[in-house]
DNA sequence: ACTCTTGTTCCCCTACAGCGAACGTGTTTC
DNA sequence: GAAACACGTTCGCTGTAGGGGAACAAGAGT
């Protein structure tokens, strides 16, 4: 049915589903034709899917073009909401975000990606809501570093092997013995650096959040490069950043 | 496959799917046996849609245990911020809820049921959290109230068919002629009232966020019923709440 | 060492997902 | 103003893949 080859074993009208809702979110709302013709579906087929989601409000059909409905939004904060890091990190990011000016994140790891799930910025502004919700891969900002320098090695490993290491610029690091050496020094350090490896011009660091011996996300600091690259500077941000993950820490013991 | 039986034309494969996400929802987090037991599938049938979120991050599995993945955090972020009332209403929702000290909402209609989009609390406090994300129907709340009062006759009337008046209070309006009739007092007093027809002790007054001649959304003010029913508060909250979505309306029409 | 319970894989079978065509409705075009 | 078009929706048919059941593997508890 679905055109999904050797997968394993999926359900293909599943896939489709999530393809629908890729283009819906792509082409910023379309038209059973349209996305029949995108994704080399029968209009019957792509209608029938849509029918099922608007049922159950997963899709929404306004003036005739059909949207992601707010079922996801229901969803999602539902998935947010379960991490207690993103409880115990609010407050202490926007404080980070206040005191230094600069950006700050929290950053959650699952299936090996990296998620910004909340983030502040000191000065308003809306371009954290543009990254709130994206993901990125763990290797590529600091917070994923963070991250990944407090996983086991085996998972380090798996994770790799999954989604191996793309560059976003010619400052990514892609191999990986150069990684795991960075993460052994993201160790000793307390912290990890990003210099432009993410988004030209921006650079960032990141500490880990741990509890009960284990990783439970990252929060990190961020800004453009200029004001960032100054020693005296990082060494003020990772003072700052390492109080903010302690205040994380002990939220998460105390519930 | 699925079990629907005269549903017109939907996809079994995909409402089971969705059957799994509320049931991983409802039981925070569920292993294969526990979810096939419950919705009365086979496991090998249940762990194949589990296999296919998970490669698609609509699904994690967390120490041997499914949950929601953050995909749909997602597309749920983005279905949020594809209204632009969303944008529009923040700050005001904010500025009303720190002037009244009371709690302050966005909510916006689609199918027919309303959504709590955004929140905002005078005092602080996490109880925003849990309803921003949430459904009502439309004739529980002030701000459904006043956005049934500004929508077309025949859609009002699809919409009250499709899901009726059910009860959640002995205060809430359970009849068709009597909800009419509220609707010409709110479309003549330009705010709806909402006495504990959702909430016990929970009073509300809500207003209409109109662009281009429709009802994008509404505003609504909620607190204690104690302080809320005083007659000088009311009036005082309704130009309040007037005021902001004016402010709202205003940023519509400047994009 | 044994049992019990779990997640995962395998394979068969038939229900239904996907298709194509037909239909209805609204919009454009000449 | 009617004809051509484009759209969403509905309707049966058909072959494939979704669902079921059993077997397997891997822990956990006794």
């Amino acid at each position: 049915m679905a055109r999904n080859g050797t997968d394993g074993a999926t359900v293909g009208s599943d896939e489709t589903l999530f393809a629908i809702i890729e283009q819906l979110r792509e082409r910023d709302g379309a038209g059973v034709t349209e996305l029949a013709a995108g994704l080399g579906l029968a209009k019957s087929s792509v209608h029938k899917h849509l029918r099922t989601m608007v049922e159950h409000g997963y899709a929404v059909n306004r003036d005739g073009t059909y949207h992601v409905g707010l079922e996801f939004f229901r969803a999602g904060e539902y998935a947010r909401d379960r991490y207690d890091i993103y409880h115990a990190a609010k407050d202490p990011v926007d404080d980070l975000a206040a005191e230094t000016g600069e950006m700050a994140w929290l950053i959650v790891e699952e299936n090996g990606r990296a998620m910004y799930l909340y983030g502040s910025r000191g000065d308003a502004g809306v371009s954290v809501e543009a990254i709130v919700g994206t993901w990125r891969h763990l290797h590529v900002n600091s917070g994923g570093k963070a991250i990944l320098a407090h996983l086991p090695d085996d998972e380090v490993e798996r994770i790799l092997d999954a989604h191996g290491l793309p560059a976003r610029t010619e400052n990514t690091v892609t191999d990986r013995g150069e990684l795991r050496a960075e993460l052994d020094r993201i160790r000793e350090r307390g912290y990890a650096v990003n210099r432009s490896e993410d988004l030209h011009g921006i650079h960032a660091i990141g500490a880990p959040v741990r509890h009960d011996g284990a990783v439970r996300g990252a929060l990190a600091v961020a800004g453009a490069a200029r004001r960032l690259a100054r020693d005296d500077r990082e060494a003020d941000l990772a003072e700052r950043l390492l109080t903010a993950t302690d205040d994380v820490e002990v939220n998460l013991a105390y519930q």
